[in-house]
DNA sequence: TAGAGTGGTTACTAAAAGTATACTGGTTGC
DNA sequence: GCAACCAGTATACTTTTAGTAACCACTCTA
């Protein structure tokens, strides 16, 4: 639908469009928005990943931030945890051929940032 | 790199990569991951929208969010802010062609919203 | 036996994000 | 005159998120 604008000598036309609500990209986002979320995702593209390593991969992001994503991305279905050694301790955190799908997003999100300078 | 787990029963290797600080992946989200940011770029894809119409068409979103976003978006040079008449005022917001650069992934990001049901 | 590493949890604080309401100062229409 | 619209701004408030630091139980290495 357009919708026209007087304007003091002429008339502008302008778009308004309904959004589905809460529209498709908000509800994309609040998947794969979250702080470190896309990130988590991004570094276990190449393979399982412990969860100290995943958190010095993400350079600063504290165990609790880590913890908290993982869950999330867990409860979501994006990756699984898998304890692969009981002592020690040893657990792995996987994607999901679900979480894969993302993949195709981010990279085009990381040649946006690179290509960009950003 | 390749890091060796003991196990049990058997050993598992498991990937190791150093991250840029902070990643693409992340500082790709800083520009378009805050909330509404995506949409209000989404949502100006067609053609220039005004404020209070941009409003209604996030379904939700306060006069403040939508003011704070597309004053960081401008500041990024996402979009810019037109005064298209005087008195009464109006004021359009359009995409500028750097913005459309990122309309990319946003595509992709509904698609991918859409095709799982989320 | 001390120190470091594993994968977390808990408690606390600081900062950011979001909501709600009212206000400005102008215009348009009834 | 009154209400409703435009594009914001201001203020106050609540909620959410982020981040620190300490702790747990366990194991491995020097």
């Amino acid at each position: 639908m357009k919708i026209a604008i007087k304007t003091a000598n002429n008339v502008k036309e302008i778009n308004s469009e309904n959004c589905q609500q809460p529209c498709l990209i908000e509800r994309g986002m609040r998947v794969l928005g979250g702080k470190w979320k896309a990130s988590i995702l991004w570094h276990l593209k190449d393979g399982p990943v412990r969860f100290n390593e995943l958190s010095r991969m993400l350079g600063g992001a504290s165990k609790k931030m880590v913890d908290q994503r993982l869950k999330e991305l867990e409860a979501q279905g994006l990756v699984t945890r898998e304890v692969i050694c009981d002592r020690p301790i040893a657990v792995a955190y996987e994607i999901t051929d679900f979480g894969r799908t993302a993949l195709d997003i981010l990279e085009k999100l990381k040649d946006w940032t690179e290509d960009n300078g950003l």
